[in-house]
DNA sequence: GGCTCTCTGTAACATCTGGTACATATAAGT
DNA sequence: ACTTATATGTACCAGATGTTACAGAGAGCC
């Protein structure tokens, strides 16, 4: 008995495969069922059967060979495969209507503008400024401490719980210059301040700025096209683009935090890796089990 | 004879679309028919109400709403969407090999993977589903109360903070089920309670929206495309994408919930604006005294 | 209050499902 | 020829299916 050899390969190949070692009328259900796909395995037995030209019987037969346990097993497998092939692509490129975008909502407007936002990222930002920045934060920091703004500070929060996720010595300092001065007082020559400083810019961050200079850290500053003051004694700057009617927007600013921590990920290697399984089994989030649901349908995690 | 077959669109997107024609309950039906798409239909109506949390006679009525006289009928047209969709091979090829295989930095396929799944937010959340959120959050809800997960508690600070730019009576519940606990049992008929989960979903989540629920708020769930547990008793239900390698991203379920607040902003009219100004004057952050703003975007940083 | 109307779940029904046992047909081996 | 083995179809059953009719539940209106 040669192992079942892990196939995950389409069932229709599977079935092509395989129709040598199958009866004459097992092969005519088969053929039917590779003829028009998913759909004939998803009507009833008998009506595959009558397609066929054959019994229930024997479709059950041939499906047995396959290794389905039954009937419905086997749907099972057909639905999960139409799933996938379905919201894979068509639906991204299929949904390019382009109905006039005069009488879209505010909100399809609000979205759109967004989304540019994020496109001009790649403009606005320097690569080289990324790379040095991640090359400072893999570079194993005697430790890092991220803040912001008084918006930005919850972005300022978000990476740096992604960063304390993949790299150690992370710290976020909610109050800078208040109760998380010690944070800060802290830094060294090899430490890394990274600081968030949107507009309308704040006087605190520029001195935030010249704290962790004046203690010998490094510091990349995150901030708008228009540039903060911090942005003169910062090492690296990072500029984004925010501007939006009738708010600013974000978004380019979470994804750039997102996918610099992407970045660092990629450049710390197996010792990401490491502090993430850590991470993941300190910080234990309880997983909602969906109670009974229908039997093939409880998949969703 | 006079059957005009206009309507060959896809059936997803017929749903899609007129999602905001259905009663409440259908819609539940017609969210885990979208979030599973041909597979939740291609089981039984059995199946498909458990997996929706109602009843068989609501899937019917849905179906017949949406013009199928028959169950039969309404999974024949899913099969026939199927064939057509898993026999276009050559297409399942050259998908393949789709994402280019350009020397692009990991930062900007980063960058280029969040992109997409903004864009992909138009095709997520039902246009229905944010009007009628915008129209809760408008209608001087008695109050608001916005929590989150383990990590999307940071968007939801943010939507509580813009929101409470915007509207009155915003509260931000940190520990829904702990020290605030007594923001939630506050609700009552004309609250709102603004709930996100994404995955891994939580227990704490479903728990809250029952315990909103109880108290007879209106609740709008903000999850990602698999839907939370608690998606069956909330009210409206905006899916977002949130998949990526390594790690999922939050940039598109910020910029949902800045387009949700600035689609409220434009709801809400003067009102807004008054309570704006208030806010702007009660706040007062420090300014850079670098030159002007841009005198047209009301920013926040 | 009472009234209507829409929405929704329960109960019951005829039908059809997938599954199994049995009988028949077909072919090969001796 | 008889036997054996495999291949196929028929008959039938318990259970699940789709469907319909009916009764609460709840919101809105007079």
């Amino acid at each position: 008995m040669t192992d079942p050899p892990a196939e995950e390969l389409p069932l229709r190949e599977e079935i092509f495969q395989r129709m040598d070692e199958l009866t004459p009328t097992e092969r005519k259900v088969a053929r039917t069922l590779l003829a028009r796909y998913p759909a004939a395995g998803l009507e009833s037995t008998a009506a595959l059967a009558a397609a066929a030209g054959t019994s229930k019987p024997t479709v059950l037969r041939l499906l047995a060979r396959l290794g389905f346990g039954s009937y419905p097993d086997f749907q099972k497998r057909l639905r999960t495969e139409a799933t996938r092939s379905m919201s894979a692509s068509p639906l991204s490129r299929a949904r390019a209507r382009r109905p006039a975008p005069s009488d879209d909502s505010v909100f399809c407007r609000a979205v759109e503008l967004r989304a540019q936002l994020v496109t001009r990222l790649q403009d606005t930002v320097p690569p080289g400024e990324i790379e040095r920045a991640v090359s400072l934060l893999t570079g194993r920091p005697k430790h890092v401490v991220v803040s912001g703004g008084y918006f930005s500070r919850l972005i300022a929060r978000m990476l740096a719980m992604q960063l304390d996720q993949l790299i150690p010595n992370v710290d976020y300092a909610g109050e800078p210059l208040g109760a998380d001065v010690g944070k800060y007082l802290r830094a060294g020559r090899d430490s890394v301040a990274v600081v968030l400083d949107l507009r309308r810019h704040e006087l605190t961050s520029r001195e935030v700025v010249s704290m962790a200079k004046t203690c010998g850290a490094s510091v990349i500053l995150i901030t708008d096209e228009s540039l903060s003051p911090a942005a003169d004694e910062a090492d690296i700057v990072l500029p984004v683009a925010v501007d939006g009617v009738p708010f600013d927007s974000f978004a380019a600013l979470l994804v750039l935090t997102e996918s610099l921590a992407d970045a660092v990920f990629h450049g710390a290697g197996e010792a990401a890796v490491a502090r993430m399984a850590d991470w993941e089994r300190s910080v234990h989030i309880y997983r909602a089990f969906r109670g009974s649901g229908a039997p093939d349908s409880l998949d969703r995690s």
